[in-house]
DNA sequence: ACCTATTGATAAAG
DNA sequence: TCTTTATCAATAGGT
């Protein structure tokens, strides 16, 4: 479309690439955006320029969501186990929950009214949960890459056997 | 375009969504190829159903590369929050390669001699490092996860075509 | 950024 | 899912 047909190749006249990508760049955004409402689909698009500069947009959920949603379907496309990773650490800052427990905590809604040994002691709430949601983050993920090796090396093991059967 | 201008919002009837579906993201797929190959860029397409059917596409590399190179630019953005700092600061505070560190940058041995500007930026400098080097570990085990993901996949339709080989 | 000629995408139907 | 066809949207080139 446009006034000439394109060739499908890389434009070499830089300006006009440029501008050609910025067109076409709010373009697709624009279709994925539709297809997400459209068709009622989660839509994740990275965007690199060649100077490396990133255009992300998605639509239906958050792109990490939809990343970490990408990494558990790969997990769970094998047979049997559940895909129990999760790389994202949970975003406590606007969460109603985390305001709950200050309020559970110290009777108080609002931070500014906390005082510094108070703070102090959220501060060290918070990096005991930090380090805990770290460490079961790490350890699920180990898990996971274990699970992975311990069914490479059964499905190298069957592969062998059955490469001994067809030699017969 | 098509016989009829299509209302922007959720098509309810089921049928009618999923020929949209399947028309409107082999669109989607082909503009984001000509993006690429018109502008030298990376584009990056990951698609879920309602169904939960993935759909992904990539062009200009695989996805796993712009995923992490994705991951990359968060973590060149600094995104964690400061309080575990001081911790990590304690935690560190025994370490001989951190005092050389401290050396290096400040002169001084001993972080009480130290001054509270002195010590912000330290803060910074660790918070900094911290961060890229979490993003690092997580890009680190993402690819360890797809590459072993790939493997996998490789080895059972090794393992099928084997099996058929045997029935014969 | 805006304009407009032209091509491309796609909705509906078969 | 593929094809056809009627419409309209995206966009190439120019200002």
């Amino acid at each position: 479309m446009g006034k000439k047909k394109v060739e499908m190749k890389r434009i070499e006249d830089k300006s006009r690439r440029l501008v050609t990508f910025s067109k076409r760049r709010k373009g697709l955004m624009k279709k994925a955006r539709e297809l997400s409402v459209l068709c009622d689909a989660k839509v994740a698009l990275v965007i690199f320029s060649r100077p490396g500069k990133l255009y992300e947009c998605c639509n239906g959920d958050s792109l990490a969501k939809v990343l970490r949603q990408y990494l558990d379907h790969l997990g769970a496309s094998g047979t049997d186990s559940k895909p129990e990773l999760r790389f994202e650490i949970a975003d406590i800052r606007s969460d109603a929950a985390f305001s709950k427990l200050v309020k559970r905590r110290f009777g108080v809604c609002e931070l500014e009214h906390l005082s510094v040994t108070d703070l102090t002691e959220l501060e060290k709430l918070i990096h005991t949960a930090l380090s805990q949601i770290r460490s079961a983050k790490m350890r699920m993920m180990m898990e996971y890459v274990m699970n992975l090796k311990k069914k490479e090396l059964i499905l190298r093991k069957e592969n062998e056997l059955l490469e001994k059967q067809v030699k017969l």
